[in-house]
RNA sequence: CGGGGUGUGGCGCAGUUGGUAGCGCGCGACGUUUGGGACGUCGAUGCCGCAGGUUCGAAUCCUGUCACUCCGACCA
C-alpha cells in the first residue's frame, strides 16, 4: 500500500529533477488544460478557464475604475490594413495566419487572423475622432489573437491565446505617456496583490521594443528557476500610427492635429507565471485572489450520521461570507481528496469530521506550509480569511526572496559570462546603449537578453559590460520563456 | 526552420526469430472501508497514427506520410 501511495505522489516530476517536465505534469494534473488536435492550440479546461475568469474580473474592474470601456473588434484584418504601418507589419507579418478562401470562393484580398488589433482600432479611431471633445478614447477588448509560433508550450506560448488589449488615444503626448505608465502600474499592482508575484518593471531597449512603438514598458516576473517571463507590456506609440492611418482631430486651438496613442496587454501567459512562480512538487499553488476554489471542504467519515449535513451548513456559511468553497462529498478516499486539492493548488483545506463536530471545531490546512490549525466553528470565517491572507503574504514573501536571491550583478565582461553560465536568474549590468552589445551578449551566453531598463537604476560602474565604452544605463538581463 | 524522441484501450507502457494484442493505473457494478492517494470480487473499453508495399499471415519488416513532444533560432 505504501508503495502504491508513493507512486501516486510521484505522478508529478520534481522541479529539481526536470523543471520542464514538472511544469507539464502540473498543468495536466491540476486539470488546467488539455492538448487539442490543432497544432499549438490548447483546450482550457473548466478549472483553468475559471482562473482566467477571475483574472479577467480583477483586471476589468481596475480598467473600468480608470475610465476604460470595453469594445469588440473583428478577428480579421485585411492585408492592406495590416500593412499601413511599416514597422508594425514587419514585426507581425511573419507569424500571421491568413484566410484566403471564404465559402467556395477565393478572396480578392487575404485576411489576417488578428495577431494584435492596433490597425483595426486605428481604422475605427479615424472615423470616430474628429474633435478634442472626442478625446481621450479609452478602449479595451478581451479576445483571442493568433500568432503562428514555431514552438509552443501550454499557457506560455500558444498559437492562439486569450488576452486583453487596451488601446487609447489622447490629445497630448504627456497624457498618452502618463497613460502608458499608469497601465504598467496597474499590471504591477495586480501582479503583486492578486497574483502574489513581485516583478521587475522598466523600459524595453530599442531592440526589444514592440513593432511600431516609440516606447515599450514591461513587467518581468521571475520564475522559480530564475527564468524571466515577459508578463505584460504597455506601449507608447507617439503619433506614428495616427499619421500612418491619417487620424486627425481639431484641437482646442483650432488646429488640425494628430492624437497620441497607447496600447497595453496581458495574456493567459499570466497563468503560466502563477504556476512557475508559486508551484511546488505537490503541484499548483494558487494565490487566493484568483483561486477558483479558495477552500476545499473535506468531510471526514462522511458516511456517519450528521457529518454531511453539518459540512453543507458550513459551506453555506462560508459562501455567504463571500468565500469560494467546494464541499467534496464524493466517495473517493479522504487521502485521495487531500492530494487532489493539493495538486490543484487550493490555498486552504478545511477538514470536518465527527470529532470536530463534537468539539465545535474544524481543521484548517495551509497549502503553502501544510500547517494544521484547529479552530472553533464559532469564528471559522475569520480564521479562514486570516489563513487565506497568510497564504497570499507567504507567496509574496517567497517569490520576493527568490527574486532577490537570483539577482546578481556583473561589472565586467567575465563576470557577466560567468553569471550567465553559472547563476540562474537576472543579472544587473551596465550597458552603452548599442544594440550590437545586446546581440553579442546574447550570442556569447546562448540566450541572455536585456529584460528592461528599470525605473530605478543602480550605478554599478562607468562602462558597458560588453564593449567597455561609456555606459548609458543599467540593464536587467536574463533568459526568458 | 535545424536537431533529437514518441505514436498500441481514457492515461502510462509491454509486445521476443512476423502467427491475429497484454499489463498497471483509471473507468463501471457490488461489498467492506473512511483524520494523508483504501481493499476484494466481477465487468467494459483496441482502425496497434495514416497510406502503400513485402508475405499464406504485419503492431512487428520496407517505403512514404501525418501528428505530437523535447532542445535550439523567432516571439506575449
Amino acid at each position: 500500500m505504501a508503495k502504491d501511495n508513493k507512486k501516486m505522489v510521484e505522478q508529478i516530476t520534481s522541479m529539481e529533477e526536470d523543471f520542464t517536465q514538472w511544469y507539464t505534469d502540473v498543468v495536466k494534473k491540476a486539470e488546467l488544460m488539455d492538448y487539442s488536435s490543432i497544432k499549438g492550440c490548447m483546450i482550457f479546461r473548466p478549472y483553468g478557464y475559471a482562473i482566467w475568469e477571475n483574472i479577467q474580473k480583477g483586471l476589468d474592474a481596475r480598467f473600468k475604475e480608470l475610465g476604460h470601456e470595453n469594445v469588440y473588434m473583428p478577428m480579421f484584418i485585411p492585408e492592406s490594413l495590416l500593412t499601413k504601418e511599416k514597422d508594425h507589419v514587419e514585426g507581425f507579418a511573419p507569424e500571421c495566419a491568413w484566410v484566403t478562401v471564404g465559402g467556395e470562393n477565393k478572396l480578392t484580398e487575404r485576411l489576417a487572423v488578428r495577431p494584435t488589433s492596433e490597425t483595426l482600432f486605428c481604422e475605427h479611431f479615424r472615423d470616430v475622432i474628429h474633435s478634442y471633445r472626442d478625446l481621450p478614447k479609452l478602449y479595451n477588448q478581451w479576445c483571442s489573437v493568433v500568432r503562428w509560433e514555431k514552438t509552443t508550450r501550454p499557457f506560455l506560448r500558444t498559437s492562439e491565446f486569450l488576452w486583453q488589449e487596451g488601446h487609447t488615444m489622447h490629445e497630448t503626448e504627456d497624457e498618452a505617456r502618463a497613460e502608458t505608465l499608469q497601465m504598467l502600474k496597474v499590471y504591477e499592482e495586480f501582479y503583486l496583490n492578486a497574483l502574489a508575484i513581485p516583478a521587475v518593471t522598466g523600459r524595453k531597449t530599442e531592440k526589444e521594443k514592440f513593432a511600431g512603438a516609440e516606447e515599450t514598458y514591461t513587467i518581468e516576473p521571475m520564475m522559480h528557476n530564475g527564468v524571466a517571463l515577459q508578463g505584460g507590456t504597455s506601449h507608447f506609440f507617439g503619433d506614428g500610427f495616427a499619421r500612418a492611418f491619417d487620424i486627425t482631430y481639431t484641437a482646442r486651438d483650432n488646429q488640425v492635429r494628430y492624437p497620441f496613442q497607447t496600447s497595453w496587454g496581458v495574456s493567459t501567459r499570466m497563468i503560466g507565471a502563477i504556476i512557475m512562480c508559486h508551484g511546488d512538487d505537490n503541484g499548483l499553488i494558487l494565490p487566493p485572489a484568483i483561486a477558483p476554489i479558495q477552500v476545499a471542504l473535506i468531510p471526514i467519515a462522511q458516511h456517519k450520521e450528521g457529518v454531511l449535513d453539518r459540512a453543507a451548513a458550513l459551506r453555506d456559511q462560508l459562501k455567504a461570507a463571500g468565500l469560494r468553497v467546494k464541499l467534496d462529498d464524493g466517495d473517493q478516499s479522504t487521502g485521495w481528496k487531500f492530494s487532489q486539492y493539493e495538486m490543484k493548488g487550493v490555498p486552504v483545506r478545511l477538514e470536518l469530521g465527527p470529532k470536530d463536530i463534537e468539539n465545535n471545531s474544524c481543521v484548517l490546512v495551509s497549502r503553502v506550509t501544510r500547517e494544521k490549525k484547529f479552530v472553533s466553528l464559532d469564528n471559522v470565517i475569520e480564521e479562514v480569511e486570516a489563513m487565506l491572507a497568510q497564504v497570499h503574504s507567504e507567496l509574496v514573501e517567497r517569490a520576493r526572496r527568490n527574486l532577490s536571491e537570483k539577482m546578481t550583478t556583473a561589472t565586467t565582461h567575465e563576470e557577466f559570462l560567468d553569471a550567465a553560465e553559472n547563476k540562474p536568474g537576472f543579472i544587473k549590468a551596465m550597458w552603452c546603449g548599442d544594440s550590437a552589445c545586446e546581440e553579442q551578449l546574447k550570442d556569447e551566453t546562448g540566450g541572455v537578453k536585456s529584460r528592461c531598463i528599470p525605473f530605478v537604476e543602480d550605478h554599478l560602474s562607468d562602462v558597458c559590460v560588453c564593449c567597455g565604452k561609456k555606459a548609458k544605463h543599467m540593464v536587467v538581463w536574463g533568459r526568458q520563456y
